[in-house]
DNA sequence: TCGGTATGGTCAACTTGGTTGTCCACTTCC
DNA sequence: GGAAGTGGACAACCAAGTTGACCATACCGA
């Protein structure tokens, strides 16, 4: 009981939490009418919300090539999250915006998270989530608000 | 600054610590003469040192179809962190064992990741990380260890 | 004991998300 | 006005996942 904590639990138990929000997360949603929401949609929809509104851009953004951010771009278009129109100023650009359906999911995604951050709240008690979130914030620096961490998962 | 803390924050922070973890251990395992893992093979790799064999275990234990943990094996024997070998007592089951090299990249990876957990700890100080570990298993349950959790981002 | 069922492994076809490399159209800047 | 930079797209490829189908073997019960 009292061995030191083995350095590999660490990176088992965030990925452990991540993965439980995100998992009722994408429960919620699809009973809210998303269904075909996935992580990583989320994460691009975020930023093309926050102004990376070309591949480029959201490439930059997520730390993927312009290639990737495009098709990631062709998807959402695709299940009807964001849309695309030509730029008056620069004729290169197509520039994406979220339709209706891209905004709801992205409210109700903010909602269902400050519900799942509610019931950890009520199961840690007193001020530990938080403490927790400041311990992680001041692990990772500042760079953690930065969305590109999607879907690297298999590659360097 | 009082205001309350937004729950999108969590899945984010949580992913944020996860990776710079993965990433520094990936790093420093190319510098120690493995280059070619990645992050799902350490998940894979340690399922199979803990027992599960076979590809139909190593899908259970990782929460995949059976094909997909044949593909990885492949992908391991490859590499050569695993070979596999003919079960007297069983003709339809192939055994995966792990190789030299295969011993050799878990232990530098539990190696490497009781530094960065040591690091994370000085930066910390007193009982932080103790405290952020417990709060995590607290909220992530007893499921926590299994590591069903590897290359699950894309697809539902 | 034998026949039905369960299990392990593999092949094939497909999907998703990523990569490079190439190319063209357009802007920008000197 | 031309060189350099940038946005977008196409192609070919890779890694890891999925389903479905199939075969060989093992297990178990009437």
């Amino acid at each position: 009981m009292n061995q030191p904590t083995a350095g590999f639990e660490l990176p088992i138990l965030l990925l452990a939490g991540f993965r439980s929000l995100i998992d009722d997360l994408h429960a919620e949603l699809a009973r809210q009418g998303h269904p075909e929401a996935r992580p990583v949609h989320g994460f691009a929809l975020q930023a093309v919300a926050a102004g990376a509104s070309t591949a480029a851009e959201l490439g930059r953004a997520m730390g993927v090539s312009k290639q990737a951010a495009g098709k990631t771009i062709e998807r959402l278009e695709s299940i009807g999250y964001l849309s695309r129109t030509a730029d008056d100023a620069d004729a290169r650009r197509r520039t994406a915006v979220l339709t209706d359906a891209g905004w709801d999911m992205l409210r109700r995604s903010a909602e269902v998270f400050d519900d799942l951050r509610s019931r950890w709240q009520r199961q840690l008690g007193g001020t530990r989530l938080p403490e927790l979130e400041r311990s992680l914030r001041e692990v990772v620096g500042p760079a953690a608000l930065r969305l590109d961490s999607a879907g690297w998962f298999g590659t360097p």
